[in-house]
DNA sequence: TCCGGAATCC
DNA sequence: GGATTCCGGA
């Protein structure tokens, strides 16, 4: 046998270019992170070689997003038999692995398309993360004003750091949680959705991996976790954004995020923190097409806002694009009023031009599939050939009685749809996470006073107080 | 080329 | 559980 047998047969970093890609997480892309399995898992595997770009002739993202097309078959049942020790394994096992993954739904084949697959963001990602998965959960359907819900969990930025042990937390820029950042008060702590590059969004939003570094050990300029910067021009890119500088070996493919899909799929609440498509999408995409910023001019790292108050969630506008449409515009209720899912504006611009570049085709070319890759699509599993039709999807389908929703605007621009937050009832109930989660005091470095747990004791200590003023 | 069942291994 | 291997069928 020549099994050499090395486990980290692609773990050695590799030059930072660019690969046409996904903002996946770096823990995505090393197999000991592959949650719940010790060892390297096919899917990470995939997107190990994916990444590394002297695997470009080999594997290499293609198409759609999420999509990406094996153009050495062989080679990759080579590598991932060098990898698992299975001297024999073979590109029709190897499929049969991937196939294995239908029914998870990980991945599904790309119909029409000889060796092509993709990857299912919204699982992916949700499996890994299960902030994505909140929107199921009593976290956020607790907050959810449009369903009546007025529970008061704990939105404490301690709290929800609490949720996801797995991010990292350096305490050196890479909290969760910006602090000190900004004024104190209700906007003193944000959750930082640009800690989670694969949330940052718009559509048809296009975007560039964390891989200007390595999988591995990074030192990015602001410490994001994962080493991605949404802030690096390119960290998030227009479908038709500027070319890449050159010398970089790869086309100028750029793939939507997987926030849209991740997103879009999610049931509501959460789908209607998607932000709107407003005209300014356009102008701020056409605005990113110059100095190469790649849709960052003029946007706003995303960030998931968490004010001390519960009750009410709110986002900031962003630009989406035409994707959602008007159908999930959600704006920002009034400062202070609750929850603030401030999902801050990433430039995107409308365009479908793709700049897409076949890669060489080694077995004679990728027969394109004309039912597919549109501009932009949600990641529809309907044609996939999974059994598990009952396993619960997250989709918002145009089907979806979400189309129907009248559009809801919150910024008390266009008069909100949300009473205001002296109305509304005070929490009825602890919510559950509260008995799973401390509460931890707030840092030495906030004034009690602008803690938002604190802010959150006092005010509903007001509200009891003026209750039984009342009565 | 792709699919999925079944047995099997680790 | 996550493949791996084999296989027949489309």
């Amino acid at each position: 046998m020549d099994c050499n047998c090395v486990s980290d047969l692609l773990l050695p970093p590799v030059p930072a270019l660019w690969t046409p890609g996904f903002a996946f997480p770096d823990w995505a892309y090393k197999p000991e992170s592959s949650p719940g399995s010790r060892q390297i898992q096919l899917w990470h595997f995939i997107l190990e070689l994916l990444q590394k770009e002297e695997y470009q002739g080999v594997i290499a993202w293609q198409g759609d997003y999420g999509e990406f097309v094996i153009k050495d078959p062989d080679e990759v049942a080579r590598l991932w038999g060098i990898r698992k020790c299975k001297p024999h394994m073979n590109y029709d096992k190897l499929s049969r692995a991937l196939r294995y993954y239908y029914n998870k739904r990980i991945l599904h084949k790309t119909k029409g398309k000889r060796f092509t697959y993709k990857f299912n963001f919204s699982k992916v990602v949700l499996v890994n993360y299960p902030i994505l998965d909140m929107a199921n959960s009593p976290f956020f359907l607790a907050q959810n004003h449009l369903h009546g819900g007025s529970t008061a969990p704990d939105c404490t930025p301690e709290a929800i750091q609490s949720l996801f042990p797995r991010l990292p937390d350096s305490g050196r820029g890479t909290s969760l949680f910006d602090r000190g950042t900004t004024a104190p008060g209700p906007e003193g702590d944000k959750l930082r959705l640009d800690a989670f590059p694969f949330l940052s969004s718009g559509a048809p939003c296009y975007s560039k991996p964390p891989s200007l570094l390595g999988p591995y050990p990074r030192n990015p300029p602001f410490d994001y976790p994962w080493g991605f910067n949404p802030y690096l021009p390119g960290a998030f890119s227009l479908n038709n954004c500027p070319k890449l500088p050159p010398g970089s070996l790869y086309p100028s493919q750029f793939y939507p995020n997987p926030l849209q899909s991740s997103l879009s799929q999610l049931p509501h609440p959460f789908s209607s923190l998607l932000p709107p498509g407003e005209a300014g999408a356009g102008e701020r995409g056409a605005a990113g097409q110059t100095g190469g910023t790649n849709g960052t001019a003029g946007g706003q790292p995303l960030r998931l806002c968490v004010p001390p108050y519960p009750g009410s969630l709110s986002m900031g506008r962003t630009d989406i694009g035409a994707t959602l449409g008007e159908r999930e515009r959600v704006e920002a209720n009034p400062p202070g009023t609750g929850l603030s899912l401030g999902i801050g504006a990433v430039g995107l611009g409308a365009g479908t031009g793709t700049g897409q570049q076949s890669p060489t085709e080694r077995r004679g070319g990728v027969k394109q599939d004309p039912e597919s890759d549109s501009d932009l699509e949600i990641t529809d599993l309907s044609d996939c050939s999974s059994d598990n039709e009952n396993e619960h999807e997250f989709r918002i389908g145009k089907e979806s009685g979400l189309a129907n929703r009248s559009p809801i605007v919150l910024d008390g621009k266009k008069g909100s749809a949300l009473p205001p937050i002296s109305s509304l009832p005070p929490p009825a109930s602890p919510h559950p996470l509260k008995s799973l989660i401390p509460i931890t005091p707030p840092p030495p470095s906030l004034p009690p006073s602008l803690s938002p747990s604190m802010a959150l004791h006092e005010r509903h200590r007001e509200t009891e107080t003026l209750k039984m003023i009342h009565s």
